[in-house]
DNA sequence: CTAAATAGCGTAGCAGATACGCTATATCGC
DNA sequence: GCGATATAGCGTATCTGCTACGCTATTTAG
């Protein structure tokens, strides 16, 4: 398996172009294009204001340019997703599994927080990026004392990434529908009271009879504690799971 | 609190627009326009692929004819994802809170299979369509007979969905992905290998020595399989949870 | 010094969303 | 009935954005 075997947008991403050798002296480099695509995407907090024309504006040059470090836009979203995440904060030394994974998760959470955007970049591969890789590791090398065979260390972190990609969209996106737009979370209550038929919708119009939806705390707060919920009630069943595996040896 | 007081795109998603009194008789409905947006999408497996003008060339209308009963793309997208996941079916009679969640959660991966550009659809407010409310009606009327106080089950149903979008997500982006460059995805293990430096991502690197990338099964069971281990998991904690809320009682 | 490879860029083509205003049509109040 | 008025459909035009193509200048291999 050779080296010029890797798919190009790969070798992009762990930047394994080989040096080249005749010809200009690049005056851009493609950290620099990332870079500026974060930049713009940070400073509207919206994916959508990242076009082509706006990154070659802010690095001074022409449209076209970008086209000799990037095959596509598309491209560049990936990248620019690795990117954003960076690396994970180091593991706090001896912490058991459970800890470790709670504070593997916040940390997702709040490495994401910070560029919003992410949730809104597809997903076209499998988690191949330098950064990405490195967030994978670190959730795996949580479970290395668990005894648990590698197969299930991988299906508990996928489980894991999977709801946190959940939180991801679910929330962020709200975020992002939120700031476009608050009064209809505001009025969501009032919504459903008009419109959720006790026939049709039995257990929703409980819920807006016990007044589920009436106050309106701190959005952001609120979803994180249903994050944590959710998160603390899936490490409840990887303990159980722990257990199972480790009582059959 | 009146009618008229529900924000607009509410409104036009449970069909609440009084009938109008003066001018031509609508030759579009509402209801075909969001049905050859969602059959354009189909054909093409490609939310890419609706735009207002194919919707409108479908019709046999014009572009701009939408506009009188949208007031956006954006609002079509939003009509589409609600009509696009129908109801629930049924919940079967007299199944225990565990079956029916997953059988809740198998549904609604087997509903949006079905339109898999459902999870590009960015996620804008709320989920205030009659359909989707009627998809968290199901999950809650499953956790009638558990005892569990009312936010309690908001929580519990908040987490599964949270996790069913994670699957959403990172599944069907995966699959798109799949189909589009499915060598990608054969190369991962070969990938990984060259370039999962064990120094740097040392359980990775265990992981690829173990040769749990070397066989590539078939996608979407492996997907599936994933998804169900990761639910239990959830559900074991859903589990241990109640016990302990209905121990105290 | 010449050939080859490469960086940057100008132009242009194409697709897509949608604002605006026009025309025809149906209904309301009289 | 009859005008006033609201509405449906549509043609045109504008604006934004991606990117193919080809030119020029630059650098280095041989």
């Amino acid at each position: 398996m050779e080296k010029n075997e890797l798919p190009p947008d790969v070798a992009l991403m762990w930047r394994l172009r080989e040096a080249p050798r005749r010809g200009p002296k690049p005056s851009l480099s493609l950290d620099d294009i990332v870079r500026a695509a974060i930049e713009i995407a940070d400073a509207d907090n919206d994916l959508g204001a990242v076009s082509m024309a706006r990154v070659a504006e802010r690095l001074g040059n022409s449209t076209m340019a970008l086209y000799r470090h990037v095959k596509s836009k598309d491209d560049l979203l990936v990248l620019m997703s690795d990117a954003a995440i960076e690396r994970p904060d180091p593991m706090p030394e001896g912490v058991d599994w459970r800890t470790g994974l709670t504070f593997w998760a916040d940390n997702v959470l709040a490495a994401i927080r910070k560029h919003r955007w992410y949730a809104k970049i597809p997903i076209s591969g499998p988690p191949a990026g330098p950064n990405n890789l490195a967030w994978f590791d670190a959730a795996l090398g949580v479970l290395n004392g668990t005894g648990l065979p590698e197969e299930a260390k991988v299906g508990v972190v996928m489980g894991l990434i999977t709801y946190v990609q959940g939180q991801i969209r679910v929330a962020f996106d709200l975020a992002a529908g939120y700031d476009e737009n608050p009064a209809a979370f505001q009025q969501f209550g009032a919504t459903l009271r008009q419109v959720a038929d006790p026939r049709q919708y039995p257990a929703v119009a409980r819920l807006v009879e016990a007044g589920v939806f009436d106050e309106v705390g701190n959005f952001e707060d609120e979803s994180d504690q249903d994050f944590d919920f959710g998160l603390q009630l899936y490490l409840d069943g990887v303990a159980a799971y722990i257990d199972r595996v480790c009582q059959d040896k």
